[in-house]
DNA sequence: CTTTTATATGAACATTCGTTCAGTTAGGCT
DNA sequence: AGCCTAACTGAACGAATGTTCATATAAAAG
């Protein structure tokens, strides 16, 4: 009745996800079909219907787990920050580097997810479309908080929260343009860069 | 012999380019059909083959003609800046200011043209692909040189001018996700709030 | 008027697409 | 041993894909 040991492989699930993440920040989500996914996965095509309805279901997964994992992972990481009562103008700097930092290592660690996640938004069904929408709104919404507690407190100098905020998060996502591991700059550099750029963009 | 006035329409080839422009961007290359291009122009499938030789080449000179439109318009830009002689303190922050002003402007003019060409790059052949990357390298350089010189003048703080570079045209870049023509901001109001980060971001 | 030529049609082509499903396989349970 | 059930195959489906081409059309050229 209930799954305790996998007839074949137990971890075809996990492996069609891993496959078309690979295969869909590469090509696309048209431009890749699902037989192409189960070659990858080494499996016919039928196959993939056991782990998901449709391929657009699969897209919406992907996209959504991600988005999840981000949240996740950034009120995780900011409890640490507003746990340790201290001045709250030093605070609300050190909020916004650790989300600069934070941001940039979380991305450059899934750069196909991220590419999927902002690439893939039109071809997702309108249900689909704003479920993710909200989502990444509530995301830019934690940074914005940040930049609207930095003028409040006087420290930091910001005409337009909401366009400082896509400005950020569009500056910092450029890195995964270019960052590749092993290059010129170590991760612990570049965030440096990056955050000397957020910083003094909003300095008062 | 010479096409002195179009028999039909004489007008269908700028036609094919503008819905598949449009088309490309709202839906993406790999989703958009042939027929459907065809429909919007209001024409049959085979029709379009008279314009173009096939589906592939289409995207490219889509592609190729945005980047060679804003090379031009920049360096004509650039030309009114390098002319009138004054101090090169102050001319050099004034073209950084021309181009981030520049920047915004012209690509808020063309948001589709500008979200297939940096969105369908990995639908184009390795030659083509490689045609349409040193363009817009081309275009980086324009931005790189004004920082390193900004640099060598003393008037501009940047670590690393490479990265530098492609976080500024990342954050401008970012301007399109939102600006809406006939929104809260106009447009001189916007170029003013990015002017305002790129500078502080890079003060020495 | 006749000929030429650019332009468009519409049917046809070989492929490929997402998806379904009856049948096979093989391991877990009783 | 025999049953059960989840996993997978392989063939099949209708629809859609990019592209070709013989044919039709109509304006320009002679």
């Amino acid at each position: 009745m209930a799954r305790t040991q996998g007839s074949h492989s137990d971890i075809t699930g996990p492996r069609i996800r891993t496959e078309a993440l690979r295969l869909f920040a590469q090509h696309g989500y048209a431009a890749v079909s699902m037989r192409q996914i189960a070659s990858a996965v080494g499996v016919q095509a039928g196959a993939l219907y056991n782990y998901t309805p449709d391929k657009q279901s699969l897209l919406f997964s992907l996209m959504e787990g991600h988005m999840t994992e981000l949240l996740a992972a950034w009120h995780e990481q900011e409890a640490a920050y507003t746990a340790e009562a201290s001045d709250p103008k030093a605070k609300v700097l050190a909020r916004l580097e650790a989300f600069t930092r934070f941001h940039i290592r979380f991305h450059l660690e899934r750069p196909d997810a991220v590419f999927i996640a902002y690439m893939e938004l039109r071809n997702l069904s309108e249900d689909n479309f704003t479920a993710i929408e909200s989502l990444r709104r509530e995301y830019e919404n934690a940074l914005q908080a940040i930049l609207k507690e930095g003028v409040r407190l006087g420290v930091l100098h910001v005409p337009d929260p909401k366009i400082a905020t896509l400005a950020v998060i569009a500056m910092l996502n450029g890195v995964m343009t270019w960052y590749r591991s092993g290059g010129r700059l170590s991760l612990e550099e570049v965030e440096g860069i990056y955050w000397d750029m957020v910083k003094k963009s909003m300095q008062v």
